[in-house]
DNA sequence: AGAAAGATACCGCGCGGTAGGTATGTTTAG
DNA sequence: CTAAACATACCTACCGCGCGGTATCTTTCT
């Protein structure tokens, strides 16, 4: 039977997204020694010599994985930014709310992931240190602050804590510390 | 030239001291990857052999690792806390000042490469989950207290932000926030 | 003598990556 | 209009390497 397997249709477009999407999903569930070229392929019904047409390595495939997260994670907080009427912290409620409960990188996203091979990864963590970077210098005026880069750290801490006990929802207790520093971002000093 | 090989002073002890020890400084300077059974063994001029007699797999060997950094924190801290004639936040501070300049996990150690595979490995997730749970119990009648657990969360945040940036010494606006964080330990609220 | 400490040699596996083929699409010459 | 010519997308099969781990032997300590 030697059916052709030679069949699938040519869409460059859908198979690289489903590649991304595939990497980022076994990343968030397999942790990140899981996301191998193999796997991932397969994942997105296709082979590992297919996935290395589109990425010409395995570095190349999750430094798309990382843009491509950023990207998201860009259009959610400017839409936040733009709907916060309050000036002042505008940038950090932003930053925060998509820490605690974002859909890009909130607890529960391959984010958790992929931002630990951030540490490790020299390239990786070039794009990330220009990203805030960039927005932190873009929001200058309503977040230089340093009792607002405090709220921010925490909020980074919040996320490392929730990352490590490993839970799938979060806990009363955090919750109470995304409430604080929400708060925290509004209050006078 | 068959130079004798088995003339190895026997001293377990210092053996496996040695082996922790490199591990630790491997992983330090060629991140967690680098750590593998083999660098570690040569390292503490041993063979592989070597290695596992006093560990009987890798795993054990990260877990030894960590286990040992463990106790070297918790002697830093229960110096600092015996030290600090303040009670309330005695535990907080301790913290902090460790993660900021402490010997044991403070900047620029192992624990920098090590914390990261905490969170991926789940038996050394426990042991931290444990490790910070009993303290926080232990201290509950001095540090239990929502303002002293932002600041705690602020620290780890200000740790992984200079893991991330990869810098090897600490800029003067980290400084800045270890001065703040202890200050917000002392302010009555 | 016997156990502990360590050395040597070897294995299997799974990984990232490559070579070369075959379909499908797009452009262009007659 | 059509078919040759080329480019793109994807597949199959394979390779080398380095890893964690094991089996077995030799030396040293008590």
């Amino acid at each position: 039977m030697p059916e052709n397997r030679y069949t699938r249709a040519k869409q460059p477009e859908q198979v690289r997204r489903a590649l991304l999407d595939c990497a980022a999903a076994i990343a968030m569930d397999h942790g990140v020694a899981g996301v191998t070229v193999q796997a991932v392929a397969v994942a997105a019904g296709v082979t590992k010599g297919g996935l290395f047409h589109h990425f010409g390595s395995k570095q190349a495939l999750i430094e798309g994985l990382f843009a491509d997260l950023l990207a998201r994670v860009d259009t959610e907080i400017d839409a936040a930014i733009e709907a916060d009427p309050k000036p002042r912290g505008r940038f950090t409620r932003a930053y925060v709310n998509a820490v605690f409960t974002g859909k890009a990188f909130g607890f529960a996203t391959p984010w958790a992931a992929l931002s630990m091979v951030v540490v490790t990864d020299p390239p990786l963590r070039r794009l990330w240190n220009d990203w805030i970077k960039a927005r932190l210098k873009r929001h200058r005026t309503t977040d230089d602050a340093p009792d607002l880069q405090i709220v921010r750290l925490a909020a980074d801490g919040a996320w490392l804590s929730y990352v490590t006990t490993g839970q799938t929802r979060m806990s009363a207790e955090l919750r109470a510390v995304h409430a604080r520093l929400l708060a925290q971002t509004n209050r006078r000093r």
